[in-house]
DNA sequence: TTGTATGCGTTATCAG
DNA sequence: CTGATAACGCATACAA
């Protein structure tokens, strides 16, 4: 049993007797070989456990088969389900998935890009660190004409795709709705609103309060980074505010938890004294006390949108959409009932 | 401006009037070749844009700088902590990640194993999916002595690591913890005890019960896939028992959460009724109500460990363990304070 | 310290 | 339908 060394379509021509050109063409499928001898290429190949050397192919066709993916992390439900959806779709066309954390810094981001243009990668997908401005380390891609899908933390490129829902529209749902629960003094929670997902939800706060004819106060406005000590924290400051707020919109569930249970602590109800609207439809939604009317993010079908489309255009066969919204909707929960 | 055309070592050597093995050997910092004219090559390859082949190179020297990884999900809490400390380690080292979901399906597994065995990886990270029996799928790399390291779900396998805690162990204190607190009649919820974690889990809890003399009963032994509506549905045998169990120890946190929503919504009360203990620290732990007592299974750190324990096996400095356990502790929380 | 020559396993071009 | 042969870009044994 010979182990150790790899089977070419050199060996496989060398028992048959015919050539590697044809080994080759019958291992590709290709019409013009005889169905005869590609039978017969197909089972020896089989037999003696060759398998296609990648890096010669790759060599040969300048393509690799191969996305990369850079997000800013991979361990939090939403992204962890972008990437399952993104898999699925990749490994069902043939494409492997290089994966890279930013970790939110833009240097990793850099770094990271780097790796993915030295290996080449076919087409490279994208949600972008917290405070990337520049987007100069992608022009490498741009410039080979590596095709670039953003999606969720996305940019104003030209020529790239970008898959979002409709944040600011998202938003103003949410707010929309509070205000309708008799809710007139509402705090946002967000992140900084540099990237185009805390901007546009900023916006359609705004928006909202505009169209019920309440005034908006940027002491309202609290910004940390979402995480779920950003809620405590930002439930200490409401709990300053005169007179206290009597809703809370955030822009993530899991900050939305952590402020929810610091108020709890401190004896304030929930809906009653202060109700609350999360972003994301995360897990633990569905488990904090009262459950947390949020907005439905469709992580998953948003990593199969993006690999599709990225796919497509690698295979030539798509119309070039400059951006796709998917649809969000307003999940109705406990956590935002009417006042008693 | 030429930018669709790669420059290669031949075009630095052309520029310069050297070889292309001199070339060759200053980018890979050769320790023969002079600095200076190292310096000139690195900063015409710089200007140049030169980027390495990895496809020539990987074709030359039988490496691919690439590790296989294949898990059951990628979205849950505990693998995408994973993978994070995967990934983090692995860029760290240069090496990349291919990622394959089984999504818990022995067919999916064993194409993901083809995959990227085809893929010729360096490396393998797996954890088994529920019902893999057959390790057949890894022989080919176990006979082209690829190295395999098993994490979490693992099984018995001639010289490869395993990456576990010591489920037995971490199941034993659970239960342990449950009977202190005054509870005899304890209900475990766990997935079919095939795989190594849910056999040594049962054990452990099987175990407790015999040391303080508590006999073992099958019918508190509830099987299902652990998922929160598993959950549900097991509180709704357990709401049937006679008399009511005092606790319940369940093998993963979402299920737990599940659970207890469901009896909370029976009426039933969490401690005084019955207790809680979880399994996996997962961030819905410390949002249930009560918060749940749970066990702690360092999910980054075991990505950690298994990259880098795979990386040392490849650099040839590691010294093989057969396996390796990670500490795993019991968190007290109120899901399983004592009756009042 | 540098150069020459060869092969890694494919695919693609041309000729039969 | 099939075969011979030239790239693809790099690393390295051997020579100088």
């Amino acid at each position: 049993m010979s182990n150790s060394k790899e089977v070419t379509i050199y060996d496989i021509a060398r028992k048959l007797n015919i050539s590697i050109a044809t080994v080759s063409r019958a291992l590709k499928d290709d019409p013009v070989v005889s169905k005869k001898t590609k039978k017969k290429i197909a089972d020896l190949a089989q037999e003696m456990g060759y398998r296609s050397n990648h890096f010669a192919r790759n060599l040969r066709t300048q393509r690799t088969n191969t996305i990369g993916v850079i997000i800013p992390r991979i361990n939090s439900h939403f992204m962890s389900s972008v990437i399952a959806g993104i898999e699925n779709v990749a490994t069902s066309e043939g494409y492997n998935l290089i994966i890279s954390q930013s970790s939110e810094s833009v240097e990793k981001e850099m770094a990271g890009a780097n790796t993915l243009f030295n290996n080449r990668v076919d087409g490279l997908l994208v949600s972008l660190a917290y405070d990337t401005e520049s987007l100069e380390h992608f022009d490498p891609f741009i410039k080979r004409k590596v095709p670039l899908v953003f999606f969720d933390r996305t940019a104003e490129q030209k020529e790239c795709t970008s898959i979002v829902i409709n944040n600011q529209k998202a938003a103003y749902e949410a707010t929309t709705h509070l205000i309708s629960q008799s809710r007139r003094n509402i705090v946002y929670i967000t992140a900084t609103p540099k990237r185009n997902v805390y901007i546009d939800r900023l916006q359609g706060y705004k928006q909202a309060l505009a169209d019920q004819h309440i005034p908006y106060r940027e002491d309202h406005v609290i910004v940390g980074n979402l995480s779920q000590e950003a809620g405590a924290e930002a439930a200490a400051r409401i709990r300053e505010m005169q007179p206290l707020p009597d809703a809370v919109f955030v822009a993530n569930d899991n900050c939305a938890v952590g402020c929810m249970i610091a108020l709890k602590q401190m004896g304030i109800r929930i809906p009653e004294d202060i109700a609350f609207v999360g972003f994301n439809n995360d897990p633990v939604s569905r488990v904090v006390e009262p459950n947390l009317t949020t907005i439905n993010y469709p992580g998953y079908e948003m990593g199969e949108v993006a690999a599709r489309n990225l796919i497509d255009h690698l295979n030539g066969s798509s119309t070039i959409h400059s951006t796709i919204i998917l649809r969000s909707e307003l999940v109705l929960r406990e956590s935002s009932a009417s006042k008693k």
